[in-house]
DNA sequence: TTGCGGTTTAACCATTTGGTTAGCAAAGAT
DNA sequence: ATCTTTGCTAACCAAATGGTTAAACCGCAA
């Protein structure tokens, strides 16, 4: 059929679409026609393909956490060293979340407006868990590589260090009175300054 | 006159259930109606007292900032050395945030939703700028008091390590697994964990 | 007692918004 | 050639929402 194609072809219209807007104005800012606008289509399509503006944005979401999951996992279930984990970690994420700015913003605020959102998406495959790099950070510190710390509190900071600039960037260009290239510049450096920071803290 | 004390009373409540009502959720997702009831008085009396919801809304972040504002100042501007800074800044701020718990997600979405907010906060008193704290680590860094770093890269991390998990909040309880308890008693650890992470990170 | 000012409310209004429907067009099946 | 299914649109609908208004209320001063 024909219409298989044009079928994908707007139903993957309408979920860019809808991603753009969503990703930038939230569940409750966005609004149904921009996102037909957007997608140059019909806004009685949007419900034809995906029945309600409720669904529509549970697969924007969870397409967002698909995107980010990977990322999370590198750190959680690699094998290598913590040390290697965090370098890079910290300079894969950033040029990452560089080519989809809006994203973490975006998952970390829907999670807040709706925190059982978390059930559906552990249903996901490949959501990371914390048990392995837990084991890990504790054998590293028996063996002496690593000064004591807790697993859990060092995923907290890894995460923290990178993905804050990213959500609190209008406030960062603030307070530091940068513009959007000294912004970039900035974050730029970070992708070494941070594991720096993160290893000069926990190795021995 | 009585008049003025009554009067007072409801604009002050009707501040009080605006600052509850959008800190929840949002300037998008608040409901007048809801703010109204919240407050126990006629929807009218919002627009009476604040004109519009825009209006209410800015006070309402006005008066968030202005509480934000004096916690980041000490970090920025106050005169004990940076490694006491980071102790105090740490241990007080995560004891303010769990007071108000709403207010770094509602500024940073807030933020993110029309950053030309800004401009306006700028001219509020007591705005912090970083010149002095760059200036304070250029200093200790070459009297070797500190290793080589950034000013304005180690003000980043360190409003990362301490914002970012009331931010993403839901986040960090699905991927460790733990309840609002075991949030609280992560959260009470890291006033202690996380000033611990940054000195041991830049102290020579 | 009356009149005046600020305060409060119920009812109302215009617009927006998510969602529906009836029908058209086009292509495959019979 | 006709029927059926599928993609698609214009027009429509009901509910929600920010905002307005006219009138009532109430303490006070004259």
């Amino acid at each position: 059929m024909v219409k298989e194609k044009a079928n994908q072809d707007t139903e993957t219209q309408i979920l860019n679409a809808a991603k753009d807007v969503f990703q930038k104005k939230g569940m409750d800012g966005a609004r149904m026609q921009e996102i037909a606008n957007e997608a140059g289509i019909n806004k009685a399509m949007l419900h034809y393909y995906y029945r309600s503006k409720q669904l529509l944005f549970e697969a924007v979401f969870n397409n967002a956490f698909s995107l980010l999951a990977p990322e999370l996992n590198k750190i959680l279930n690699d094998d290598s060293a913590v040390e290697d984990k965090v370098r890079n970690f910290t300079s894969n994420y950033i040029t990452f979340i560089s080519k989809h700015p809006y994203l973490p913003n975006f998952i970390i605020q829907e999670l807040n407006r709706n925190p059982k959102f978390f059930e559906k998406i552990q249903q996901n495959a490949a959501f990371p868990t914390l048990d392995k790099f837990k084991a890990q950070v504790a054998l590293e510190v028996e063996k002496g590589i690593l000064k004591p710390i807790d697993g859990e509190q060092l995923f907290i900071n890894i995460i923290s260090l990178n993905i804050f600039p990213f959500i609190a960037t209008p406030l960062i260009k603030g307070l530091l009175k940068v513009d959007d290239k000294g912004f970039k510049q900035l974050m730029e450096k970070r992708k070494i300054a941070v594991s720096e920071f993160i290893i000069n803290s926990i190795k021995k």
